[in-house]
This record gives structure tokens, sequence and C-alpha cells, in this order.
DNA sequence: AACTATTTATAAGA
DNA sequence: TTCTTATAAATAGTT
């Protein structure tokens, strides 16, 4: 289309056809997004390269939802009751990879920023990702150091429990001493507060 | 794409909408078909209108087999395949999910090595630097969003300056033309609002 | 649907 | 792969 007409034949040049297969693929995913946009349609593309490899877009739901749609309008075959649900599953679990994967993907160019500080190479939308990562991120380290806490309390408490009885035995003793030496009884059972480390509390 | 540049949001005009349905619809199927013929792919293309027409093409064999291809290679279901191999790939892609959990850990370690904290289990005094560390990562995403924002805002102003300073210079050339041919002067310096593109403020 | 002024896609080259 | 640029192709608005 540019720089000279070209044939509606199959490229000879491995390299060429290579190259505009990779050009022509991302154009033609882009016209079925704007389509979908524009004109509120459902769209699905799939694209096999001649060794085999797949690329897709499904607009609206997911790729399998799209397919669905159009075996019921073709009147093409649907699985059973039985089979979907297992299917899926085994869908939804691959979703999660692919999210799983996203978030990799983010993670590491996030680390790469760090290290090179190039924040610059990252784009508004990959930056506004990583901050909602992060957000969750801080949200699971602030119930962890909750959970420490708590267990840290109750640790202190059963301490402070021990504490007290064996202050409370002590305190009889003197009480048998008073008899013999007529010694003022101490009054107040604890002699000083029972101190407790506080650091925990900090944060 | 002609004779005005488009947004890429749903046209409102519901007659609009539809002619440019038909027409990019005609213009995805064909870069469909050039796609496959110029670069020996297997591509299938699936349209659904609002109203739920169906729109299809597909290059080689029948949809049903670049499908059931499509299957294969998503390790999405094929019709005749068992429950348990099913089973097997749920199983397969759980472990998938485990290993990415894994990686996922691992670099969230590698990223609190980089902040200098020790290896090994979190204390509260870890968690707590990890916290304010990724507090602050936060705080310079936020910084690079604003500053990308605010290039794109200097640009936008400037090119309404330039647009301004046009108009004030055609407004007083057609003043002038009112003195020779007596016509009625402008209200206003601008006919209609500079409209300014919306899409960088979604963040 | 047909017509064009423009925008968009992209072939070739680097 | 990615960028640039000249040009072909697609198409938005109009008739």
């Amino acid at each position: 289309m540019a720089r000279g007409k070209v044939q509606l034949k199959r490229i000879v040049n491995p390299v060429h056809r290579q190259v505009t297969f990779c050009k022509r693929r991302a154009g033609l995913l882009k016209k079925a997004k704007e389509l979908s946009v524009l004109c509120d349609a459902d769209v699905g593309v799939v694209v096999f390269s001649p060794q085999g490899k797949l690329y897709e877009l499904s607009t609206k739901g997911t790729m399998q939802g799209l397919i669905e749609r159009y075996m019921k309008c073709t009147s093409g075959f649907l699985p059973a009751e039985s089979e979907t649900d297992v299917h899926k599953r085994l869908l939804e679990s691959k979703d999660e990879v692919n999210m799983m994967t996203q978030e990799i993907k983010l993670l590491e160019k996030g680390l790469w920023s760090i290290f090179g500080g190039a924040e610059g190479a990252m784009t508004l939308d990959e930056l506004h990702a990583l901050e909602k990562h992060l957000e969750s991120w801080i949200y699971q380290i602030r119930a962890t150091k909750m959970k420490i806490m708590s267990q840290e309390i109750q640790v202190l408490k059963n301490k402070e429990g021990v504490l007290r009885a064996a202050n409370k035995y002590l305190q009889q003793k003197v009480e048998e001493q008073c008899g013999f030496f007529n010694v003022e009884p101490l009054t107040t059972n604890i002699p000083y507060a029972l101190t407790i480390p506080n650091e925990i509390y900090e944060y």
C-alpha cells in the first residue's frame, strides 16, 4: 500500500513475508478493535501464522464465549452441559495463567525501572497498573503486620498472667514471714509496674 | 479517517453507526483475506452486529475446522475429548498457576532484597520498612504519571495558543473586509469550542 | 450508493 | 525488531 502497489499474491521472499505478516496482523487486530468500539459489535479474530503460531482477539467476552455464540448461530455442535462445567473451569484456569503472566511482566518491568531508573520507558497505562499492584501489596503487608502484632500481644498477656500468679505466691510467702518477724506487709501486690516492651506498638 | 478524525468511541448516531459498521466490516474482511493470501496465514473473523446478526470469514478450510485448531492451540476443549483428558489438563493448568505463584513470590523477594532487607522470614520491622519503600515507590510512580500528563497538557496548551493566535489574525482580516463589504462582524473570536482530546485524563 | 478530502495503513529502506 | 517516509488504501462526511 505504500511505496509500490502490492500484488495480491503470496509474497515470495520469506523475510519480506514475515515482516508483512507482523505489520498486517497488527493492523487487522487494530481494525477489529475499532469496529467493535465504534459500532458496538462483537468481533473475534484468529490468525495462524504459516508456522502454526496463534494470534487472537475477541473484543467482548472471551474467545470461548464468542465461539459458543457462533455455534448457536450456525446450529453447530454444542458440548453437553456436564462437559461445559469442566471446560469452564479449565478456561478460568487459563485466564488465571494469563493474568499472572501479565502480573509477572509488570513486576519485571517495575524491577527493571528501579535498577535503571528509566521509568520513562513505562507507559502511563503500565505505571497505573503497577501502582495498583503495589497498593494491593501494601494492603497485604499491613494485614500481615496486624496478624503478627496480635500474636505478640497474646504472648505478652500470657506472660503477664504467669507473672501475676508468681507474684501472688511470693506475696503469700512474705505475709507468712511477717508473722515471724513482725514486718509491715506490702501495701500493694506489685511493687512496681510490670513493664511491657512496647516497641511493637510503634507502627 | 477521512474528512475528520474519528474518536474511538461508540458512534452515537444510529444511522451513522450502521453505515460505518457496513463499511468497516467490509474493510476488515478484506484485510483478513489479504493477510491470508499475502502471508500464507490461516485467518478467521466473526462479527456480530449489535442486533446479533453474524458475519464471518475463514480463509482456509471451514470455520469449524479453524475453531478446532484454535481449541487445540489454547488447550481449550475438543468436542471428542474424553473427560479424563480434560481433567488432566485442568490439573496441569493448576500446576502452572502454582509455578507462576512461586515465580511472583520470587520476584517480590527479589524486590525486597533490592530495598536492602535481610532474606528469610519477615519481621515486623522488615515489613514496616518494606511498606515504607513501597509507599515511596508509589509516590514516585504518581509523580512520573503527573509529569507525563503535564507534558501532554503543555503540548495541548501550546497548540491552543497557536490556534488562538491564528484565529485572532483571521478575525482581523474579517473585520477589515467588513469595512469594504459592510458585513456583520463576528460576535465571538471563536466560532466553536477548541476541542481537546481528553483521553489523557482517564487516570 | 457514489464521491473526495483526509486520515490511516503500510512497503520499502535504514 | 523498530523507525522513517513516500505512497497506497480506507473511510468520514457529503451529495
